[in-house]
DNA sequence: TTTATTATTGAGACCGGTCTCTTTACGCAT
DNA sequence: ATGCGTAAAGAGACCGGTCTCAATAATAAA
């Protein structure tokens, strides 16, 4: 209509109520859909406010309500494929709920993530979904839930928090491959993650700070103690924080001569890694090495031979922790629940059963 | 020190102006880091702020400064690896840059994308990064620019809105994976994209409404009619915009009498979706198909054959954009830019040489 | 017709910062 | 001692909405 309708590089609702002759409070209540007008001045105000191309100040309404309508997500790191589906999950059941997702990458470090916490805060998010880098290092999230934000901790818990927690079932994936793995005549199995101490030792399990790997490793442990199966704190492996290190560790080991049979990698980048490294070191799997990993990722599909993995429910985790918030955030004041998603075992052809194999060698 | 130091539900310069015995406008310079305080009268509003656990309202902030210190991105879809390595890039600029993104997905709709714009426009973002859905509706970026709102785009450019854009040569890759196949023998070539018409068929090149598909398309025929092949515009396949559906034009195409013997994949997604089908199908690549993919996704090395791919800067697409806004949220003034980023083909062994193979059997 | 009740509208405070303008005070030169 | 320049601090308007409360108009009840 208008040919060249107005710059509006900041139409108020002064401005609006100004044009159709009405006060200010008048043009709010129509603007902003509350109270109650009459129809002749709404008709007024809605025209003044399309022929002035007004836009509402969201900032400004936040100020008075006391509500951004944001939500802010703190992440390890997005480019991961396990963070960036719980992250589709999340932004999806944001926006049916009306929020906007603010987000924000830790690299999993907890400095970074405590700048990111302290911008999300001062931003004045209605709630937060973490996954915090490191369980024993959460005093800026305490601080952060006892100034009044509402948090849910995603894949990644911490009791002492005492708020909504989603996570897998990640102890008992890792128990149930393990005691597969077990009984399939692996004795040499090697866990790998990219969770570090500082001398990249492996003691127990209480060194590690990151919830979901612990809790794996925990289950790994178990599943091996129950076989009777001592010191297997030794083939846990820490510091696979970049390709290099990955592939350097994956080759250290796979090179020497008391060498895995089984690796259980603990996310799909780490597998992936592992994979190329056989491929290098001219390695067949599953004849010279059993490959198991966490997350089902699109490639663990299609590689010769597809490799078996513990299938998490990640965009569902993503979902059920900003369902989660957005009840808290509509006044549910229930006690904080945790969430424990179950996995899935899919098994492909990564995995070699070491007992049937050797025993028609054995008979022949 | 303090064991329960207090609730600060809201606690504000006022209340830190109070308790420090001082004008609130003194303590807001403290705060605020502004305008000259003496160092007795900023050591006391210091620690009467840490004392009460003051936290700064970004909010209000805002309100005055006119700058929100976010910027808002929509993409298709973070899931997307594409994407999600991209949102990466223009995370890590934008936070060394002071700045916190708004995500936000289009799931490649139009009207979502206008939905979100209009959000992140009521909350006042600083700038913005678009993926346009379709580059034939951009009047709600338009609207955008016109109201003073920096943007960039992001993969798909728009000339049309003057505007700073960053892409890949998508038309030269395109053009020149195709001369190869050409060269390597290969006739029958099926180009297969999301991106979609109303009827499901490819006619012309301005049908296809995504930039960089239809840079990628245009570069596909030109190497076609230059080679002298007709007709190819036939061989253009749209519509997969979930596994189910390529899945099943790519199985059509493969069990047709006249079946390609090359596909090139528009992105990773489809890629791998493609080469689900030939495993299903019981075809060998490359000798059944050449399988040529856009996007360097990870699982493309490691597949037996590991695919030939069209290598794009990702990252530094995400990065280049962000860097470019914060330029322009800096002040630049200067005309709007376009950077083409080169993109690398990565060959690998899922392209077969028609040409050489069938010398040999025809001479034998 | 008068009063009670309700629907509309207006005036203005408020949210929590920023920022301009003014006042006060101090140090130094004349 | 007087005057001036400048540093430091205070007062209060403002940003663009929301929201309470009071005022007015319209309708219903008596």
């Amino acid at each position: 209509m208008d040919p060249t309708p107005p710059r509006n590089s900041s139409v108020t609702v002064a401005d609006v109520a100004r044009m159709a002759g009405v006060s200010k409070a008048t043009a709010a209540r129509v603007l902003g859909g509350y109270g109650t007008v009459s129809d002749r001045v709404r008709d007024a105000v809605t025209l003044a406010a399309r022929n002035l191309n007004y836009r509402p100040n969201e900032l400004a309404r936040s100020m008075t309500t006391g509500r951004s309508g944001t939500i802010g997500v703190v992440v390890g790191d997005i480019e991961n494929p396990f963070f960036s589906l719980a992250v589709r999950g999340i932004t999806d059941i944001a926006r049916q709920a009306g929020f906007t997702v603010i987000l924000t990458n830790s690299g999993e470090n907890t400095e970074t993530e405590k700048a990111a916490i302290r911008t999300l805060l001062a931003k004045r998010v209605d709630g937060l979904i973490v996954s915090p880098a490191k369980e024993s290092d959460v005093d800026h999230l305490k601080d952060a839930i006892r100034s009044g934000c509402p948090m849910v901790l995603l894949d990644r818990g911490s009791r002492a928090l005492g708020v909504d927690t989603v996570v897998a079932d990640d102890g008992q994936a890792a128990e149930g491959i393990t005691r597969r793995l077990i009984a399939g005549g692996h004795r040499r199995i090697a866990y790998l993650t990219a969770c570090d101490t500082p001398d990249h030792c492996f003691r127990t399990s209480s060194d590690i700070s990151t919830g979901s790997v612990r809790r794996r490793i925990e289950g790994f442990l178990r599943a091996c103690r129950e076989a009777g199966l001592a010191g297997m704190e030794a083939w846990v492996r820490l510091g696979a924080l970049a390709p290099e290190e990955t592939q350097r560790i994956a080759t250290a080991m796979l090179t020497a001569k008391h060498a895995p049979t089984a690796i259980i990698a603990s996310d799909s980048v780490i597998g992936l890694d592992v994979f190329k490294v056989c491929r290098t070191l001219g390695l067949d799997i599953p004849r010279d090495l059993s490959l198991v990993s966490f997350h089902d990722a699109d490639w663990t599909a299609v590689t010769t031979p597809p490799v078996t993995v513990v299938r998490q429910p990640v965009y569902q985790l993503g979902e059920t922790a900003a369902r989660l918030l957005v009840e808290r955030l509509n006044g549910d004041g229930g006690p904080a629940s945790r969430v424990v998603l179950q996995t899935e075992l899919v098994e492909r052809a990564s995995v070699a059963d070491l007992s049937t194999e050797e025993m028609p060698r054995a008979s022949e």
